[in-house]
Order: structure tokens, then sequence, then C-alpha cells
DNA sequence: CGTCCGATTGATGCCCTTCAAAAATGGTGG
DNA sequence: CCACCATTTTTGAAGGGCATCAATCGGACG
């Protein structure tokens, strides 16, 4: 496959769109709703790809007026809500592929910050030119709407994941999480990087970062995972996923081995 | 079925369908996005009216595909979330106004059940026809994706209610919310009826429905509220909205009057 | 090699959950 | 109208899990 092929018309530009598509995680907004080579020329001149995001930076503030939706392509970022005095809420984790600045749609605002926790690039899409080619593109509004709804449905787990849990099973719930969507964005569900800080993990988990800390090595003591600072491998996913659910039942009665 | 005038067109035939919509509280859905007459009969059309729905009653289960959403008209809903264990999380409640099934939005499927706690009424939009009126009307797709923004807000307040912020707090939060949505929908603002059980609000909380329990007869001795049962006065509404913000803070050093 | 920031580990206190029982509410039928 | 029951709510007592304070450890970087 030639990389380089400048055609203006055809199947090649197609394919070259859709390429850019593919590898800027876009993907997940066009492609899967099975968007035309004229649509998808449109978006394409809409879109202002891989725009580079130094560590730190933000996409946006709270306040900032919607401009832009933004979708991950390397790197990864979190979505803080800081409240009056100070304290921070994390939102949000955000890896390639996935939407950045939802928050915005209900007033028109942003009402948390975007940070990169990592160096990292995005694409960026004009809300409004979105919204108008989606008028006249039935399958990217329903993709809109779909996508939309998930993230409703990932803020519905990760509420699942705050009510009367204790702490070991919202860790074990937000790294398996975790895996399953690093997996999802190319990378291996086993051998991970955390791209954030116990402090976030607890800001996120609604715990302090010692709890966040020690759970963390608890699960290093049992033998399901392996950590070394951010690095965590990932040694036993069935029994991870098992905590996840449930901790505090059966904890001596199928009790194998050691205590 | 018409009831009455039945004017096919002209300002007769708009001012009736306006006056349906407004009564049924779907004007959340078209009435603030300036949408003329056509459109509106095409609204009318489609949503099914007052729909009766009985105490205990379910609009929709776990599974169902999604087939319309709706829109609280009279009573009171929750919506619930069933792990495998039978253990109830509920994410949300619903007074009259607000809409009704968009956790099913990502899927295509509903993923919680919405159970009316009091005798309602609801409107019924097909969701499919909603989306197609939607294509051809701008202001209509922007206050859809406005109102689905909003509920994306609702659950990240939800979730700022569950993260590191203890039980009085919650508590007071959750009173001060109420109140504002309840006035919202054309009741007082200080004097409610709660529809949902204390084990309801404990489930929403992340709180033992005794902590609940406790909760409120605490703000009862503080003076802050007065509780019976069900029934709710707010007589202190600042008092409540400090303590929804920071309970902990401040107990003794700014302490004025009595320790 | 030294500094700094993040991660780990320890000790203590407290808030909330849990178990338990009494009290109040609301609906039903005599 | 009152008695009766089921359900809900309130209140009490005890124990546990997590936050907090504090100190040490470890790696990254100049």
């Amino acid at each position: 496959m030639d990389s380089s092929a400048p055609a203006r018309h055809g199947r090649l530009d197609l394919e070259r769109l859709r390429r850019n598509c593919a590898r800027c995680s876009l993907h997940r907004l066009c492609e899967p709703a099975g968007i035309g080579a004229s649509e998808l020329e449109r978006l394409d001149h809409v879109v202002r790809r891989r725009r580079p995001v130094a560590r730190g930076e933000r996409l946006f503030h709270a306040g900032d007026p919607l401009g832009a939706l933004f979708v991950g392509r390397e790197g990864a970022f979190k979505t803080v809500l800081v409240s009056e005095d100070g304290e921070e809420q994390v939102l949000g984790f955000h890896l390639p592929g996935e939407l950045i600045g939802l928050d915005a749609l209900g007033s028109g605002q942003h009402r948390c910050e975007a940070v990169a926790l990592t160096d990292a690039s995005v694409c960026e899409v004009p809300y409004e030119r979105l919204t108008s080619i989606a008028m006249q593109l039935p399958e990217l509004q329903h993709q809109l709407l779909r996508i939309i709804g998930q993230r409703l449905e990932r803020e519905q787990d990760h509420i699942g994941m705050l009510v009367r849990r204790q702490a070991g099973e919202r860790i074990a719930l937000f790294l398996h999480g975790l895996s399953r969507r690093v997996a999802q964005a190319g990378g291996s569900a086993t051998s991970l990087v955390l791209p954030m800080s116990r402090d976030d993990i607890g800001h996120f988990l609604g715990l302090a970062l010692e709890t966040v800390s020690r759970g963390f090595s608890r699960l290093q003591d049992e033998g399901v995972i392996q950590v070394s600072g951010r690095r965590v491998e990932i040694l036993d996913a069935d029994e991870l996923e098992r905590m996840a659910n449930r901790e505090t039942d059966t904890p001596r009665l199928q009790a194998r081995g050691s205590a």
C-alpha cells in the first residue's frame, strides 16, 4: 500500500481519509457508522489533526466556551472539577480514542478542565461544524448520540464504583477497567504504565492517596498484580475481576493455601 | 385523538400544541428552542401524551430495547441499576419535566429500570422518530444535545456528592438539590413530601438507611429542617446550603455563640 | 552526589456500618 | 371508628475501615 499517493478523487482519496481517521482514533466517531466518501471528506476538512499537547497543558479550562470536542490520539488526560475551596475532583481519565469535552454540552461552557497527564496529541473537531454535518448524516448523528450515551454509562459506572464499595473493591475495579480500556486503545492489557499519580487515582475513587497505595500493596501481596511505582503488571486478571465484584464475601470460606 | 378544535392550520392549532407541550412538560424539549408551528405539529403527532403509570410500575426494565424516551408529567420515578447479586444502586430520581430513558442511548438497550415511586403519568416520545425529526430541525437537535449534556452534568454532580464527602454533607446536598428541582417543577421549595424511602436515599447517596435517618434527625436538632416521616420542611435554606458545601471545616474556629 | 517529588508504610482516632429493637406510619378489614 | 398488621422510620450500642498525621523510602533529574 502506497502511503503518499496524492490522488484528489476516487477511491484512493477515500482510503487516505479512512486511514487518517483510523489512525487518529476518530474511527469511533465515523467509521462504524458506515460513512461514505463525501461525508468523510467533509469531516476531514473540519478536523484539525494531531495537535500536540505538552504534559500539564490544558485543552480547556472551567468556564471556557464550548469550541471543539477533542479525541485523544496519544498520551492520556484527566478531567478535573475544581471546587471553590480548591478541592480537586477527578471526573475521568481519557485514553487515546476517547472523546474529551462533552462536559460543556449542557451549558455551552466547560465546567471542568482537561489536563494532559503525559505529552500527548489530540484531534480537534469544532462542535458547531460537527453538529451541522450530523444534521445531514443520519449515521453520524446516531453515532454521536451513541458515543454521548456511552459516556453517560461510564459516569454511571463511576457512580457504581463509589457507592458502598470499599477501598479494595474500588481499586480492583479501577485497575480492571483501565486494563480493558488500555487494551482497546491498542496497548497491553496486562502490562500497564499508569499515567496518573496515586493522588489522582484517589481523587477519582474517593479515597486518600495512602489508601490507594495500600490497596496496590495488598493486591501485590496477594499475588494478583506486581507494582513498581507506576508500572503495574496484572498477574491474575480473573482474580482481579473477582475482587472487583465483591471483596467482602467468602474471605475465608474458600480460602486456599495461605491465609 | 383530538379532543377539541380540529383546526388543521393557522394559529389556533399552534396555540393548542404549545399549550399541550407546556402542560406536558415537554417544553424543556421543544419550547425554549423556538420551534415553529409545523415542527410542533409533527412532534405532537409523535408524542403519546399523559400515559398514567401506577406506583411501583416500571417504564422499562434492564435489557429492554430503547423504544422511547419519557418525560415525567406527574409523580416521581427512580432509576435503579440492579447488580448481579441483587444489590440496588439508585442512579437518580426524576421529577415532572425531567427526561427518563437516556441510559439506553449508548447501547440501544436500557441498563437500568425506571420505577414509579408514586402514581404518576408520563409523555412518551419514540426515540427513532425524535431523532429523525431532529435531523431536520437544528433547534431541536441542539436542544436534545443540551438536555443530554445536562444529564451528564447531573451524573457528575452525583459523583461529586459521593466522593470524599461525609454523610451530613451528602444529605444536605441531596435536600438542597431536591428542593431546587421541586421548585423548578412547580412545587414549593421549602415544603417537601419525599416520594422516596430512606432506603432509596441511602442507595442514592451511598449510605446506610440508618445513616440517612440520623442525618435528618441531626438537621432537625440543629433547626435547619423539620422532619415528620416523609414530610420535610426546610426552615433555613441558607444554612442548609452552607452545610452542603463543607460540613467539616470551622466547626470550632469561627464558632460563634455555643460551642 | 544531592535535591525534590512521589510512593510507601506505620499509628491513631473517628465516622459510618452493622446488628438489634422500639416506635411510628399507613393501609385494611372487622 | 378502631383494631391490627406490615412496612417504614427512628434510635441505641459496638465494631471496623478509612482518613489523617507523620516519617521513611525510592527514583528522576540537574
